[in-house]
DNA sequence: CGAGCGCCGTTTTTT
DNA sequence: ACGGCGCTCG
């Protein structure tokens, strides 16, 4: 650990006056900056500088001497954020940003687990278990219980489960109130138990157990937990709108006064702890961290994962005494596309009103586009990028967003064919392609030989002619006898199987024996920085990995194959970069990474990824593509409470990730599961004042003429519309034009509840908050309003005449 | 045990 | 439209 063996600046660096890091700064801002106290809720609109104020508040933090940088924990959203603020904290105040904590809640999870495995049942070397990962787990189980006869396949375990701990509660807990007489409710106990034996047979966390399991750590063990209290003075949270409950329960479990009495210099586990600086109260052992959190509720858009908005709509009434700041000034985007965003985001009810502004003017209109086809729509927009870059925009100054994963594919035909650099975010990750999670498998056996699940993986990759019965024979074995499968691989004469068989596992564990000596240093020994990628070298020639690949003729093994050697070079980089880098840290680091951590960020290329990523980038130039109904908001979120609510928050995050220019656009048609249909303009098109908007080919256009000429090459494949019709798709047939002409026509459905009778005690069910119980009516004719419990979101007043709710 | 074929479900978002 | 999975046959 490097932490806080740096010394903090000294010299004339800690007796400067402040301005340079308050310059600039707003009112509300600088208060943001310089508040000190217990607990500071910093609501940040988007693009209203708020890491600016998170860096300069760590850094006056650091240079006043009130915190050592080893005292700082500040967590991000993701690793890419998280190094951007080291390296700006870094600007301010030089070495002494090194011994602080940045990071995720992940990766910070991961950090202290690592230290304290061994307290219950794990060792330093678990492995993280990816969706993927779990996924094939949890695949196995649901077999062997044959519980798809209830309907409980592998993805809606792992949802329930994901779901379950999240709200920090484990297999025991869950079955102590769970509903045993259902068959269904009782398999799924059996399975959510079996999966956490297996996991802590394999030493392994999955991504929900790396919270929870932290939390339950400091739980069961107060004086670990006070270590960490002790250690962090300074707890900071970007995007605190968006933590579950479990992330929630650990920042509480870490801001908690320490319970223990003694406190040590040197903690148990041989990190420093560092008396605090004396002219500084600071140090007093029964005073909780101090607190800052940021966030805005109108960028909440993880509920699907658990995110809870209660916990910043309900941090005033957690942290008492908790100092409220609202940056509501926009430094990033044109009035006009501000004005977008607020208009949008207006329509959502049950949310403190808070408008963005700027003073920076009103930039150019946002521009509207409807393309006949997706393709179309991809077509206008790589034209577009060409004429953006012709007046001197870079590349890597664009990006476009869209909502599910599937639309990149038309994106990125017709950028290829129009010779657009492009890098998309995410996606389907590189480290969930096959081949990479076969090479990963292999290390893992290596860091970890207990996790079976990665030696099942290789077992028979390159194929070995080891199949389902040797792998069963072995993992039978390996019971019987109280062994690892690692461990009974290792002698397959035991087992009776034919010599063919015998070799390949000897062979196979010949090699693991080799690639362990070279990358698992004797203890106390130091592996040379290249270890890892020399092992990884190693396994796959020796495995017969590569060979296989070479060999084959199936022309996607080529491709295969440069992935692998991609891989090879990010250990290389890895050991560039952290020349005392294990496996470990390298398994760690290639388990948490994010879509938007993307590695070269210099490349030059325009950036595709979902509204999702998006969140916390911004560019000079949006495009938000396939703003459509059933996509944004999309068609599954219709129904769930609250679903079309964050819909519309997903869309603002993305609106407001633009600088100067945004481009809304859509297609009348697009092909979904090869099927075409036709798509509506969505309703967020509608909220947007139409002023603001310059279509260059809008809805009306489109369905007026009858049908644009498409001007995407590709969209005259046999088979899709171009070819065989001449007429126009008859949904698509012309109208009259100047009462279609766009805003004013499509899904505006202005609500009028009419005389809608409402009376205590009916249940009525609202399109975002769900179903709920009226408890009283109050106020006249238009102006009625009923008071409603509802299940899933509690009391809310309601307009009766226009909320979005039906009598059940 | 492995290759080939046909069927099914897929597309919401992610650490 | 496509890929993944399971089934069947060699």
């Amino acid at each position: 650990m490097t932490d806080a063996s740096a010394p903090l600046v000294v010299g004339d660096t800690s007796q400067r006056s402040d301005d340079d890091l308050l310059a600039g700064l707003n009112p509300p801002q600088l208060e943001a900056v310089t508040y000190r106290g217990q607990a500071l809720l910093i609501v940040a609109g988007a693009g209203s500088g708020k890491t600016s104020v998170l860096t300069r508040r760590i850094a006056s933090l650091l240079r006043a001497r009130e915190a050592w940088p080893s005292q700082i924990l500040a967590i991000t959203f993701t690793n890419k954020a998280a190094g951007e603020m080291r390296e700006r904290v870094g600007q301010l105040v030089g070495e002494a940003s090194r011994g602080m904590w940045i990071s995720t809640f992940h990766s910070a999870c991961v950090r202290i687990l690592r230290r304290e495995a061994q307290q219950f049942g794990f060792t330093s070397a678990f492995t993280i278990y990816d969706s993927g990962d779990s996924r094939a787990l949890l695949k196995r189980l649901v077999k062997e219980h044959e519980a798809d006869a209830f309907g409980l396949t592998p993805a809606a375990v792992q949802g329930r489960i994901s779901k379950l701990k999240n709200e920090l509660a484990d297999a025991e807990s869950y079955a102590r109130q769970a509903n045993m007489s259902d068959p269904a409710e009782r398999i799924f106990v059996e399975i959510f138990g079996d999966y956490q034996r297996a996991l802590q047979r394999a030493n392994a966390f999955d991504f929900d157990d790396l919270i929870a399991q932290t939390v339950y750590l400091f739980r069961a063990f107060p004086q670990v937990a006070d270590v960490y209290r002790r250690r962090f003075r300074h707890i900071l949270v970007d995007e605190y709108q968006d933590t579950n409950h479990a992330q929630y329960a650990l920042i509480h479990e870490l801001t908690r006064p320490p319970v223990g009495a003694t406190p040590e210099p040197y903690a148990d586990s041989g990190m420093m702890i560092f008396e605090a600086p004396k002219h500084d109260a600071i140090g007093a052992e029964a005073v909780g961290a101090a607190l800052t959190v940021v966030g805005d509720s109108d960028q909440s858009i993880y509920a699907f994962r658990g995110a809870d908005i209660r916990n910043i709509s309900e941090f005033e009434r957690d942290f008492p005494g908790a100092k409220v700041v609202l940056l509501e000034q926009n430094y990033r985007s044109t009035q006009n596309i501000l004005s977008a965003a607020n208009a949008v985001i207006g329509h959502n009810f049950d949310r403190k009103d808070k408008k963005l502004w700027t003073d920076s003017g009103a930039g150019e209109k946002i521009v509207g586009f409807t393309g006949y086809s997706q393709h179309d729509e991809a077509q206008f927009v790589a034209d577009e990028i060409e004429v953006l870059h012709k007046k001197d925009v870079p590349y890597s100054e664009m990006a476009v967003f869209y909502r599910t994963n599937s639309q990149s594919r038309a994106l990125e035909e017709i950028f290829i064919r129009s010779a657009v650099p492009y890098k998309i975010m995410g996606g389907t990750k590189f480290y969930e392609r096959a081949e990479i999670k076969d090479a990963l498998a292999y290390l893992v056996a290596i860091a970890n030989p207990v996790d079976e699940m990665a030696i099942r993986r290789i077992l028979n990759k390159p194929k070995r002619g080891i199949g389902d019965v040797t792998e069963t024979a072995i993992a039978r074995y390996a019971e019987e006898n109280e062994m690892s499968f690692r461990d009974a691989l290792a002698n397959p004469s035991a087992m009776g199987f034919g010599p063919k068989i015998q070799k390949a596992l000897l062979h196979l564990d010949e090699v693991l024996v080799e690639a362990s000596a070279l990358m698992l240093p004797a203890t106390g020994e130091l592996a040379p920085p290249t270890a890892v990628a020399e092992g990884l070298t190693l396994l796959l020639n020796k495995s017969g990995y590569l060979d296989a690949l070479r060999a084959s003729r199936d022309p996607q093994d080529e491709a295969r194959l440069e992935n692998v050697d991609e891989l090879v070079a990010v250990t290389r980089e890895f050991a560039r970069n952290n020349p005392e880098g294990t496996i470990i840290d390298f398994l760690t680091e290639v388990a948490l990474v994010a879509a938007a951590d993307d590695l070269d960020d210099t490349s030059g290329s325009v950036s595709l990824m979902t509204m999702h990523t998006a969140k916390g980038l911004e560019y000079d130039s949006v495009f938000l593509t396939g703003v459509e109904e059933d996509l944004i908001p999309h068609r599954i979120s219709a129904n769930e409470p609250g679903g079309p609510s964050e819909e519309r928050r997903l869309f603002y995050v993305g609106v407001t990730r633009a600088r100067k220019r945004l481009y809304l656009s859509l297609a009348m048609t697009r092909a979904q599961f090869g099927e075409v249909t036709v798509a509506m303009p969505s309703r967020f098109l509608q909220e947007i004042p139409a002023e603001l908007i310059e279509w260059r080919q809008s809805p009306g256009d489109v369905n007026s003429r009858g049908g644009m000429q498409s001007r995407a090459l590709n969209a005259r494949k046999p088979g899709s519309w171009g070819g065989r019709r001449s007429e126009n798709p008859p949904a698509l047939a012309p109208r009259s034009t100047s009462l279609d002409k766009f805003p004013n026509r499509v899904p505006a459905k202005v609500r009028d509840n009419g005389e809608m009778e409402l009376a205590s005690g009916d249940r009525i069910r609202h399109d975002d908050f769900g179903e709920g119980h009226v408890d009283a009516v109050t106020g006249e004719g238009a102006k009625r309003v009923a008071h409603v419990r509802f299940e899933a979101v509690g009391a809310k007043k309601l307009l009766i005449k226009i909320a979005p709710i039906e009598k059940l």
